[in-house]
RNA sequence: CGGGCUGUGGCGCAGCUUGGUUAGCGCGCUUGACUGGGGGUCAAGAGGUCGGGAGUUCGAAUCUCCCCAGCCCGACCA
């Protein structure tokens, strides 16, 4: 194409609300425009670059066998009522009506409707099964951000596996493995698999796909010996035994004026690993209590999933005053009864420690926690922190702040025993389909390919997926210049590489700070200079290497660059 | 949802504290000239409901109230 055609509307200045870089680059290199938060309009260039990722997933899908579909993206409110999830999801789901009155959502993931065109499988014999989709996924975030990253409307690769048993299901679920680390080799984006917390997709275990980036959003637990990931709200660590010495007979009260935080007790001669935390949280509605160790942080998800909470947030001081009678700073689960008590795990077996007395003021020391606290649930409530030992190797546990780019469930029977997803066995058994389902996002891919791949000077991405592979920069719109300008542009769509002519009436300096900027990875730059010697220049965007080819020479040699670039 | 901040030509901003003729600047855009290998120079132009509404006032971009939108932090979130 040639650029004086196009809308490609870069700015000058980098736009002064974009914070993430990925933001900010794909606004000024004009790739895409904000139409409200969280919902943005992808331009001619950012379009091509989007159609790119989604051909690399869809040929990566293809390859292990998935057949493309495409589903509704408005969905009625039965369905999503019938696997209960139209209450559970909450707010996150666009909801509307018809002009009959009926209740309507727009799409947040497919496992209903994907089920529901599943039930029609009838024998064992029709399975396994791979579906997927390329479709818009609708969800009302709470907080958009970050340009691409987090939005409220956006391009999702989901494909549902079905298969006749669990034996089934991990291979569908290694052949994603595989698929998933091919588009991310393939995107240049150093994506590593952790274990995750599967969240309201419920179902089995779950992995997600995580780009370090430092405008990502989730914590992962790395260990940098052997191979544990895992997400901040899955991840657990070897603790240190602590010794404890024998309890009391009872626990005791003290006085403990003014003492309101665990630091203040601790100065007041009761170790924090010798404490325990008591926090009041309101669960859907009911008052119930969490109890960590003194040095531990409670992780919300990881209480949220051993609960199986839907709404969960921590109680107000006048609740849990009016729950245990003491304001937080003194409250305690000692002889606690009728509310639901779930404890972590380090606190299992622990003796002679330290607790509020739910009196302000007042704290018990000498506590034996199987002894003086009904605890309903243990759980792993606890947050790991950096540092900690990994449970299988001891290494030092480092965090690092991610990109989630892919994730991949395995959900089992449930979706397929509300939808009667069943199929005869080979015994003439009627048996629940086995279920996977598996996401990536195209959009936040393209945006996370930006975060990775920039400069001070602008984006710099993979062949695999730029814009145009090569831009044909035009020095000075001389006759001259511009016959060489075409052959080599020709000769280049003739070898199928995608290439820009900038034949822009600019002067060079714009027409070389727009290529860089855009990120195109190969530049030829045509100008007298080189041209009276029959050449042209050659210059890679990531290293700003130039060097001198004879014109008739070039574009052979891009080809092959490209060629291999393209396929990696 | 809580906290902080911001809305002024296409983009980036100033003006607002202390109300006062015609609302400025840079970039971009149009036309012309000179230029021509890293965002050039000069000249002449076009382009603005100052986020919206109500109020105070002789007079509001500026003060007051309400609303809307956006950004950031936190909460939340496949």
């Amino acid at each position: 194409m040639r650029w004086s055609t196009l809308h490609i509307p870069t700015l000058r200045d980098a736009p002064g609300d974009a914070e993430a870089v990925s933001h900010a680059l794909l606004v000024q290199g004009g790739f895409i425009r904000q139409l409200h938060a969280g919902h943005y309009s992808l331009l001619p260039l950012g379009w091509k670059v989007h159609t790119k990722v989604a051909t690399i997933v869809r040929e990566e899908m293809d390859a292990i066998g998935g057949q493309e579909c495409l589903l509704p993206t408005m969905h009625p409110a039965g369905i999503w009522q019938k696997s209960g999830r139209w209450d559970t999801m909450g707010e996150i789901m666009f909801r509307l009506k018809d002009r009959r009155d009926n209740e309507m959502a727009l799409g947040i993931t497919h496992e209903e409707i994907f089920a529901t065109v599943a039930a029609e499988l009838s024998s064992y014999k029709q399975l396994p099964q791979l579906w997927y989709q390329i479709q818009l996924k609708f969800r009302d975030e709470a907080r958009p951000k970050s340009g691409l990253l987090r939005v409220r409307e956006f391009a999702m690769k989901d494909s549902y596996s079905f298969t006749i048993d669990w034996d089934g299901l991990d291979e569908m679920f290694e052949r994603h493995r595989v698929a998933y680390a091919r588009i991310f080799e393939r995107l240049q984006l150093a994506a590593f698999p952790v274990e995750a917390s599967s969240g309201a997709m419920g179902g089995d275990t779950s992995t997600e796909f995580m780009v370090p980036c430092a405008a990502g959003e989730d914590d992962v637990l790395r260990c940098s010996t052997c191979d544990y990931a895992a997400n901040v709200e899955k991840a657990t660590s070897a603790l240190a035994e602590v010794a404890d010495e024998a309890p009391l007979p009872e626990p005791e009260r003290f006085a403990t004026p003014g003492i309101r935080t665990i630091a203040a007790l601790e100065e007041a001669g009761a170790p924090a690993d010798r404490q325990i935390k008591t926090m009041v949280l309101v669960a859907d509605e009911a008052t119930v209590l969490a109890l960590v160790r003194g040095d531990h942080q409670l992780n919300v998800q990881k209480f949220v999933d051993a609960t199986g909470a839907i709404e969960l947030r921590p109680a107000t001081p006048d609740e849990a005053k009016a729950a245990l009678g003491a304001m937080p700073g003194s409250l305690g689960a000692v002889g606690v009864d009728g509310l639901t008590i779930v404890a972590d795990e380090a606190l299992r077996g622990r003796t002679n420690m330290t607790t509020g007395a739910n009196d302000d003021d007042w704290h018990y020391r000498g506590v034996d926690i199987a002894r003086d606290i009904k605890v309903g649930q243990w759980a792993d409530l606890r947050e790991v922190q950096a540092g900690e030992a990994c449970m299988s190797c001891g290494t030092a546990l480092e965090v690092v702040r991610c990109v989630e780019a892919g994730h991949i469930f395995k959900l089992g029977t449930v979706f397929a025993e509300k939808f009667g997803v069943t199929v005869a066995d080979a015994d003439g058994q009627e048996k629940p389909v086995v279920m996977g389902s598996y996401g990536i996002g195209i959009g936040r891919n393209m945006a996370t390919v930006a975060e990775s791949h920039n400069d001070e000077r602008g984006l710099i991405w993979p062949v695999s997926i730029a814009p145009y592979e090569v831009v044909i920069t035009v020095v000075k719109l001389d006759d001259n210049s511009m016959a060489a300008a075409d052959v080599i542009y020709s000769d280049l769509k003739a070898r199928g590489v995608d290439v820009l002519l900038d034949d822009r009436d600019a002067r060079a300096g714009v027409k070389f700070a727009d290529a860089e900027l855009i990120g195109i990875p190969y530049r030829i730059t045509i100008g007298p200079k080189a041209l009276a010697d029959g050449e042209v220049e050659f210059t890679e965007r990531r290293s700003g290497d130039m060097q001198r080819v004879a014109k008739g020479a070039v574009a052979e040699m891009v080809t092959d660059l490209v060629t291999t670039q393209r396929k990696l």
